[in-house]
DNA sequence: TGTACTATATATAATCT
DNA sequence: TAGATTATATATAGTAC
């Protein structure tokens, strides 16, 4: 595209090859920017260049969080790796958890026990037979003590 | 570039937009392509067309991961920084959900009851005579279909 | 969708300040 | 380094298949 035709390869002079960034990497945020207007596409770049200064560019319509959320989804692959899974785990685990002491807390307070069976109920029964013992004497403790 | 100029704005006509976005993000990834060989850049791009299809490009040299690392380093911006917070936030609340819910069974159960208050303690014997009321009765009820 | 065909519009390599 | 110049290489708009 100038005047003379390069090869697709290593550009060796450093000046040359820092100056070829530059220019390129201008028309490739221009390029990104037009598509993004022209097609109503999402585009988001990032760029660095050999000695490390980043260039970027995210389409207005989307944030970069959720453009590679979307990639997340769409590749199947995983960026924010074990340590995501980890905690979307064990929030999953402690949800579980929460769930059953729900359950047995409506049970004790003779909630949602139309699904127990006569065992269980009997189980429920004591436990809170066993509860009630315990609340009566505390409580006539206090009432000693005042 | 083409037999005529165009303005860069939403293109009206479905058809030519679709084509026009295949086109020019062919155009794009292979741009990226070139720049990180020519200039031993590292690039990362994402595109979305507007029917949700996604196409991307990562240079060999790193992956995605790594470049967004580098990303919220140089930018200072959080990416997933920020979602770990969130769900580190979650599972406090969650614990915290779950902590109370545990001591409140406790209390049913007739445990952990010398940290409460005689007004407190009237409130759960209520709360487990109610309960032990309705264990009862569902339990006398499934004797008799027995 | 993609691919092929061109006439044009753009991008940019080489060069110089 | 960052612009300006300009000849040339590329990209692509419009079109048809």
């Amino acid at each position: 595209m100038g005047r003379g035709k390069i090869e697709i390869k290593r550009i060796e002079n450093v000046n040359n090859r820092v100056v070829t960034f530059s220019k390129r990497r201008n028309g490739l945020v221009k390029k990104a920017k037009e598509i993004t207007v022209l097609c109503d596409a999402k585009v988001a770049l990032i760029v660095f260049a050999s000695n490390g200064k980043m260039t970027d560019y995210c389409c207005p319509s989307m944030d970069l969080g959720a453009m590679l959320d979307q990639y997340q989804k769409l590749s199947g692959k995983k960026l924010w790796d074990a340590k995501h899974e980890n905690l979307s785990n064990e929030i999953d685990k402690i949800k579980k958890e929460n769930d059953s002491l729900q359950l047995e807390l409506r049970h004790l307070k003779g909630e949602d026990i139309q699904s127990l069976n006569l065992k269980n109920l009997v189980a429920v029964e004591h436990a809170v037979e066993h509860g009630l013992d315990k609340v009566r004497d505390h409580q006539a403790q206090q009432n000693l003590q005042e």
